[in-house]
DNA sequence: GATCTATTTGGTTATTTAGCCAAATAACCA
DNA sequence: TGGTTATTTGGCTAAATAACCAAATAGATC
């Protein structure tokens, strides 16, 4: 396997991990700051256990810090530059509609 | 479905575009301009089909723009600020470890 | 019009992923 | 200690994805 594909594979990781509907959702309602994990159960509004392998999963891939706190886990962005990264999406996938879809 | 998860389906399906080896490879050979499929066959190393398939998932997300001139088509990124996008991934993911994993 | 070339599309299969439920763990409180 | 709450883990099933091959399409060129 050649090198830029190797480092291809571990970008493409940290991506995967806000390739998802639910977790992009978790990933954006971070960036006001820490949430637990029961209050982003009823954000997502899915059962808690797959909210919970979402989140291990984006920790994994280095995008999510946690902290636990007597009985809760309280899940964090790993980096401020996940705002810009957000942002530029936007310019992609608008949320309102623009004459031109891009730039 | 609450309008901030349709809002979430559109943008992660734009970061599914890019949440692949293969697919994020072509997205950053085409930073540095337009490659044509068989030359990003070449890069990727499989079937001219499979790339294809590629291709069109990330034309219809967004975030490539097709041009056929010839007997070749022509892909390029249709936004510059997929360059900051991916600079962003090198502080999550970088290509050397560092002693912090970011920021 | 026939043929060549580049690309896409359709079909199939193997793998991965996402979801839920039930059970396990861990920290707190009585 | 035993119970309660928050979270994770394991197991399972259904759905989505990625890969290949073969066939179809669309322009060039003869």
């Amino acid at each position: 396997m050649p090198a830029s594909k190797t480092v291809s594979s571990k970008r493409a990781a940290v991506i995967k991990a806000l390739a998802h509907p639910s977790r992009l959702l978790i990933a954006e309602a971070l960036m006001d700051g820490e949430m637990c994990v029961c209050d982003l159960k009823d954000l997502v509004g899915a059962d808690m256990s797959t909210v919970s392998k979402h989140l291990s999963m984006m920790r994994q891939a280095g995008v999510l810090v946690s902290d636990k706190r007597g009985l809760n886990i309280y899940y964090r962005l790993a980096c401020d530059c996940l705002g810009d990264f957000l942002r530029c999406l936007d310019q992609l996938a608008p949320k309102k509609a623009k004459t031109k879809p891009c730039c």
